[in-house]
DNA sequence: AACGGCGGCAACCGCCGTGCT
DNA sequence: AAGCACGGCGGTTGCCGCCGT
């Protein structure tokens, strides 16, 4: 899912099918509910399973919780494993460059959090979901940008230079901001082939992506015209006017 | 000091794709 | 071909700690 499995080779003992045999274990539900944990771990289960998977590796989540004595049904162990016992788990505050390319990968690939997880070495999926959620949704919310679309849904919250032509707060779709990606898609439709072209990077081609996030406001011919001499003006314009003439996400500068 | 609101995060739930019988 | 179980994934929930009143 996420990083390649660093016990994949864990155990000369390991056998994926342990514990596993079809005439007993393949084809019953996953659990039956009784008798099973639910709710935090303990640490005598956390030491139970890393133990368990130390010896035996993964696979066969279904049979491992009886195997390693845990109450648990196995997706739990599964869950519990990824999500916080593997030992190559990154803890700790996601770091700038972190953020931005979550930013940056989701406006690629949407809510696909496995898919980005796999591209933050020591990141889980959930773990980019929860940083997602409850930090880079609301900070986007702040700067005025649809987390959802990566597009400007309302004005940024700053007062506005005299000579821009203000939007007009009434028209939403004069407020769409086109978020461009020098990859092939431009858009969410464009999702699956970049995905795919991502599925074919090593984690270091990635780090090289190079996403130009630099958002405009779509306009006709004429209004792209005056867009662009705006633009060539404020090259010469300092820092602060700048940004109010060529709405880039701050995030990106 | 007590209480309530809020945010962060771990864990659960349910669905889906895949592979096996 | 159909049914079933498993693993994986994303959405959601609920607990817990922090902070303000």
């Amino acid at each position: 899912m996420c990083s390649p499995m660093p016990f994949s080779n864990f155990s000369p003992t390991f056998s994926p099918a342990f514990g596993c045999t079809e005439s007993e274990d393949m084809r019953k539900p996953c659990c039956d509910k009784q008798g099973i944990n639910k709710g935090a771990w303990s640490k005598q289960e956390d030491q139970k399973l890393v133990d368990y998977i130390r010896i035996h590796g993964e696979g066969c989540w279904r049979s491992l919780p009886k195997a390693a004595g845990l109450h648990r049904c196995g997706k739990s162990c599964r869950l519990r494993w990824i999500n916080y016992l593997r030992p190559d788990i990154k803890r700790g505050n996601f770091a700038q460059d972190e953020e931005e390319l979550i930013i940056k990968l989701h406006a690629l690939l949407g809510n696909r959090w496995s898919l980005i997880a796999g591209r933050l070495p020591g990141r889980t999926d959930n773990e980019v979901k929860n940083y997602w959620n409850s930090h880079i949704k609301r900070k986007l919310i702040k700067m005025g940008i649809d987390p959802d679309n990566h597009k400007l849904n309302q004005y940024p919250i700053r007062p506005q230079p005299q000579h821009d032509v203000p939007p007009n707060p009434t028209d939403t779709t004069s407020m769409n901001v086109a978020c461009k990606l020098r990859v092939s898609s431009t858009d969410n439709d464009g999702v699956s082939d970049a995905a795919s072209y991502l599925e074919d990077e090593t984690p270091a081609a990635v780090s090289n992506l190079d996403l130009d996030l630099t958002i405009a406001f779509p306009s006709s011919p004429i209004k792209i015209i005056e867009e662009n001499q705006k633009k060539t003006a404020s090259i010469v314009r300092n820092d602060q006017e700048e940004q109010h003439t060529a709405p880039t996400l701050l995030l990106f500068r």
